[in-house]
DNA sequence: GCAAAAGTGTTCCGACTACACCCATGA
DNA sequence: TCATGGGTGTAGTCGGAACACTTTTGC
């Protein structure tokens, strides 16, 4: 049944994401300790682009929100299931998809490690370095760097950092993903001087100790997540726009 | 191409704007200086919310993008032509539209004042205070609300209040455009060297002399604006996010 | 002891704030 | 000359950047 009386004239709509994780090797084996940016993509098995990488994604169910078909999406295509997940931009140009119109709403997430590693990686599905991607279908190569420029100014004044670690963590371990995201080194004093000025964390009381020197306090959040995809009064579980997400 | 097997699950697209302009009359008729933040509505003239007002708006069409979707649909009722225009966020909860699944790619501009009172009022367009909307159809209040946050947030760094005065302006009046949308009183002095230490402004010698004191010198804008609905390097001339339009 | 990372202290600087003060005009 | 907004000067405060220094471990 056609959506408008020409049916070439339909616009579709999908939803994509691009999924952040960090990851401590190079991809050649080496784990040199400095984590790095890494995203899972999808090889296409159909025109357009078959056989190119691409953001996991697919077309919106009609009973389920944006927000709903982006976790769907992504659990059914890389099995993730994202800590941190917020609407980036809807991509919206004509000419964006060889065709068919094609309207993408993309969503971006963030992963920890743990849960990155339970990714059903095979032969269609690949963990990439975020800043060594290859020529990607679509438009999706603009959309991942789109959505790291929004990684980097976000990282700076909130605490979605946290959503790539675990349960608790050294401030050592929290201001390596820091620098891996900014990709300049921050110096560790003040480092921690700003993030106890949140007063978000608490320390553990335990200590982790590698290598040949001081053992490092372990910490958590003590605070909720800042309400990141967290609706306005309104609508508590489906989604709606932070209050200020997007300077 | 049909958007889905059965008719009633396919998903509308429509793409709605949320408009300001600043106006310094009240509404009741007494100009009293200090200007507020007002917007276009327009009625709805068929279910659902019929007779309730909304933003204006209207499908996707084929062949346009989602800005110029914006541009036309707020062309077509409201007769308007913003100097400013961003998308905001894309709207897509299953129950936002009674009697049929829609996905709203909303936008938010701004006209200048001129611009506004060219606006084609009359039955079924209308100004409103945009802090004493009536109940509006759909999840519009939400969506106003939201838009009204972003302008707060964004005006404080950025220079889009440009697109709310004429070519040449003095520095107070650029500072009740601040003051109105911040809705507090700032500093003339420091609001003074805050703008110019930017370096964007620069004096055209004229002056302006209202009322009974020292003339006040006016000034333009310098620099291009900054590129708020511009593209990364690829497409021009449509629509791609801003470099970091979002905090 | 020595290297290395954890953690503390201190200084400098630039941005923002508050507010005193002078300037130019119309009435 | 007085009221009013235009415009300048200046001292206080706050946060970030830089960096010296101490602590605690493994070897």
């Amino acid at each position: 049944m056609a959506a408008s009386p020409h049916a070439d004239e339909a616009v579709a709509i999908a939803v994509s994401t691009v999924i952040f994780a960090l990851r401590q090797d190079d991809g050649i084996g080496a784990a040199n300790g400095d984590p790095t940016i890494w995203l899972p993509l999808v090889r296409r098995i159909r025109e357009p682009f078959d056989g190119s990488w691409a953001l996991p994604g697919g077309p919106l169910d009609a009973h389920e929100s944006l927000a709903d078909a982006a976790r769907r999406s992504l659990a059914e295509t890389t099995g993730l299931a994202p800590r941190y997940l917020e609407q980036l931009y809807a991509f919206g140009d004509v000419d964006r998809s060889p065709g068919g119109r094609v309207v993408s709403i993309v969503y971006w997430a963030l992963v920890d490690s743990a849960e990155a590693r339970r990714a059903l990686v095979g032969q269609n599905v690949r963990w990439f370095p975020a800043d060594r991607l290859p020529r990607l279908a679509f438009d999706h190569n603009e959309i991942v760097a789109y959505a790291l420029g929004r990684l980097r100014t976000k990282v700076e004044y909130s605490d979605m950092a946290r959503a790539l670690l675990g349960e608790t963590f050294t401030l050592t371990e929290l201001r390596s993903v820091h620098e891996a995201i900014l990709q300049r080194r921050l110096d560790p004093a003040n480092f921690r001087r700003q993030v106890d000025a949140h007063g978000q964390l608490e320390a553990t009381g335990e200590m982790r100790r590698t290598g040949a020197h001081r053992p490092a306090r372990l910490y958590r959040y003590a605070a909720a997540p800042a309400p990141a995809p967290a609706a306005p009064p309104s609508s508590p579980t489906s989604s709606s726009p932070t209050k200020e997400t997007t300077r």
